[in-house]
DNA sequence: AGGTCCGCTATTTTT
DNA sequence: TAGCGGACCT
């Protein structure tokens, strides 16, 4: 058989990942170095030229996203879909073990995935159920610490430092939490992976069974695994299986929610792989590469890359040094506008921001001058309020043991069952160890609830049980269908909300129902006995659908830098570069947090295709106050040569609006702005900024070759070059 | 039971 | 500035 079309297309190292041979492989795989495409052809290698069935491939990646493209591709590259290959994400591959092994692990076959969002309000519920003091243990931060404990494999019994009370407290909310899932079937997404570990870890059968299968593991973003991830990611593989891991230790910016960078060394420490490095650049132009490579290089404790490209210079790195994020705002969106006028397309350019908050001016201008925009980030479909609802009613046809699904409802819409009643509700669970459902039932039965509340609760058990009567042999469309219009919910929205808002509820409701008449159950799924139902419900929760609707058109990007990574742009905005925005104080004062944000702008400069700009504001509302910055670090990290400076930070006679003090070009020195000077030991530079007076003067040059610094006067013995 | 007002807080996000 | 949650009022 010709394979040559699987390695014509790559370069040397490229195609030394896909054919490596000896044992396994690590692939440090640099911003736009062709990295999914070496996965996708090394799958296709396996399977062609070493002839592995597509069932000993297991193929992990840690979005939907990234495992839909990579299942495209695989299937484009083989012109056929490869049956029994197993590409998806981390939660996605659990979930389908945990629903195969259920009982194995004990849990119910109707177990269910709760979200970020189900499991915050449990959480709630738990430390209100233990009577605690929410403001010592708030819900947010239990909902972490529990979230980490289980990232790092333990179960309430393996803490220690039971020592202290509050600690000790913790722990108690934690089990008692895990207990709460445990009787009502309900499974967090740390909890699918942790079971799935377990499961390899305690059972010698099912972990031969699936390491004998697995001969070849390939892994996705290594950078951004945790803990967990990487046991479970050994447990699968064995003695025996291949890893064939990809990653950059450049780019993991996920530190802060458990991600351990620390797994790509100790994979080398555990595994000795081959180590494959990915360099070559397939995006952006030389002079972005070398000014990230310059960035990037402030960093210790890398593993060593150095990107390069066989393209052309292109243009300088645009600096601009706005008075104002509104200013700022400004210049960017004509910035865009230019870029439209000679031509090019809307969605060809990207802002990037280090915080949400920072969107909004810049939706403002755009508005205001009539270009389309797309905001990353927003709410998903699956976590609107209303789909949540119409879901939850659907989750307790399913299983009328959801609490979670019972409590989000019971009174939605507004049926006349307050506080005390449910509250009564949860003390008969309580004591009975029954779910709230099963416990409203016996206070119905037996008369033990007030006259009102008792007929409000047992005409929402009828509605329930009702609906589950009437769509016993429905299509799940139908069965959504008669939910949404049993439940009332549009009604419900339209009666308290603006009539705009209701209409959108009430459309996305609608949408609901569509999604739910065109659901196609995965053939695993069917196969492993799962009620389209089912599936349907751990879709919704493990991909939570689009984060915007607007996707298809042409329009400018806004998103944050992390959102951004993986994306690539001819037109890139990097706006706020301020010390305490970017990087963030939080990030600034937390040590070891600093290099992440590093590598947070080298991924934001490694999008940019053709054009880069940089910007940073003096002064801009935070949290409704105008604070004033100095320009980010990073900002001095870029190599002067390959900066345009814009605008000259220009004497503040002009532009003064009082807001401290301004540079003053009155001063004796004889320097200016933009002016070129010469020194010692830095050698030639330009003026970029001038402050104070007499023996405090200080001027900020960025010198060609040593960068930018600020020199004080009195000291250092600059000569006028212009 | 349900609605309103006040005060507190405030990176980054996927599953 | 804005959103959320809790306290308070009707």
């Amino acid at each position: 058989m010709d394979v040559s079309h699987l390695l014509d297309e790559l370069n040397d190292a490229q195609r030394e990942a896909v054919t490596g041979d000896a044992g396994h492989l690590l692939v440090l795989a640099g911003a736009g170095s062709g990295k999914t495409r070496v996965l996708v052809h090394r799958i296709a290698w396996l399977i062609q030229v070493h002839h592995v069935s597509p069932m000993g491939l297991l193929a992990v990646t840690f979005t939907n996203k990234a495992a839909g493209e990579m299942r495209a591709r695989v299937g484009e590259l083989l012109g056929i879909r490869p049956e029994g290959l197993w590409i998806g994400t981390f939660h996605g591959i659990c979930h389908r073990m945990l629903r195969m092994h259920a009982d194995e692990v004990g849990l119910p076959d109707t177990f269910q995935i709760l979200d970020s969002d189900d499991q915050y309000r449990l959480i709630r519920r738990v430390i209100r159920d233990m009577e605690l003091d929410e403001g010592q243990f708030p819900a947010r931060a239990m909902q972490g610490l529990i979230n980490h404990h289980k990232d790092e494999g333990r179960r309430p019994e393996n803490i220690e430092h039971l020592d202290n009370p509050h600690a000790a407290q913790q722990v108690a909310i934690y089990r008692y939490y895990q207990d709460y899932c445990e009787r009502s079937g309900l499974v967090d997404f740390a909890e699918l992976l942790l079971r799935t570990v377990e499961l390899l870890r305690d059972n010698p059968a099912r972990r031969r069974h699936y390491q004998e299968r697995f001969g070849h593991t390939l892994i996705d973003e290594f950078q951004d695994t945790n803990r967990l991830q990487y046991a479970l990611v050994r447990l699968l593989s064995g003695e025996q299986g291949r890893m064939f891991v990809v990653g950059d230790d450049d780019q993991s910016i996920y530190g802060w929610r458990g991600a351990r960078v620390e797994n790509v060394s100790d994979f080398v420490r555990d595994f000795d792989p081959q180590v494959v490095r990915l360099e070559q650049n397939y995006r952006s132009t030389a002079t972005i590469l070398e000014a990230a490579n310059r960035v990037i290089d402030h960093n210790d404790d890398r593993m060593g890359k150095n990107l390069w490209t066989e393209g052309e210079a292109g243009e300088p790195i645009r600096l601009f040094a706005a008075w104002s994020a509104e200013e700022e705002a400004d210049y960017i969106i004509a910035r865009i506008q230019d870029w439209i006028g000679q031509g090019g397309s809307p969605s060809e350019a990207a802002i990037l921001y280090r915080s949400n908050a920072q969107s909004r001016l810049f939706e403002q201008v755009l508005l205001r001058e009539g270009i389309d925009y797309r905001v990353y980030g927003g709410q998903r479909f699956f976590e609107r309020a209303e789909i949540k609802d119409a879901m939850a009613y659907l989750r307790l046809l399913h299983n009328r043991n959801d609490d979670p699904a019972f409590e989000r409802v019971i009174n939605v819409p507004a049926r006349g069952i307050g506080e005390r009643t449910v509250e009564r509700v949860r003390e008969q669970a309580r004591s009975r160890k029954i779910s709230l459902f099963a416990a409203a039932s016996e206070l119905i039965a037996a008369q033990g609830l007030p006259a009102r509340a008792g007929k409000a609760i047992e005409s929402f058990i009828e509605k329930i049980n009702m609906l589950d009567e009437q769509t016993a042999n429905a299509s799940l469309g139908d069965t959504m269908s008669a939910v949404v219009r049993a439940a009332q919910l549009g009604e419900w929205y339209r009666g308290r909300e603006a009539p705009d808002r209701a209409e959108t509820r009430e459309e996305n409701l609608e949408e609901l129902v569509r999604a739910a008449e065109s659901f196609e159950q995965p053939a695993e799924d069917e196969q492993a006995g799962l009620a389209p139902l089912a599936s349907f419900l751990a879709q919704a929760a493990l991909e939570a659908g689009e984060h915007q609707g607007q996707s298809w058109q042409d329009c400018v990007q806004l998103m944050t830098l992390h959102s951004a990574k993986g994306l690539e742009f001819p037109l890139v905005f990097m706006a706020g570069l301020e010390e305490g925005l970017f990087p963030h104080q939080k990030s600034v004062e937390e040590p070891g947090r600093l290099s992440e944000e590093r590598r947070l702008c080298y991924v934001g400069m490694t999008r940019a295709m053709q054009r880069l700009y940089i910007s940073f504001a003096e002064s801009r509302y935070l949290h409704g106050q105008r604070i004033l910055s100095r320009p980010s670090r990073f900002v001095d990290e870029l190599p002067a040569h390959l900066i345009e400076q814009v605008r000259p930070r220009q004497p503040a006679a002009a532009t003064q609006t009082g807001l401290g003090a301004r540079p003053d070009s009155s001063a004796d020195h004889g320097l200016r702005l933009g002016g070129t000077v010469g020194h010692q030991r830095f050698g030639i530079g330009t003026v970029v900024s001038l402050e104070g007076q007499g023996d405090n003067a200080r001027v900020q040059v960025n010198f060609e070759q040593a960068g930018s610094k600020w020199l004080v006067l009195a000291y250092a013995s600059l000569e006028r070059l212009d």
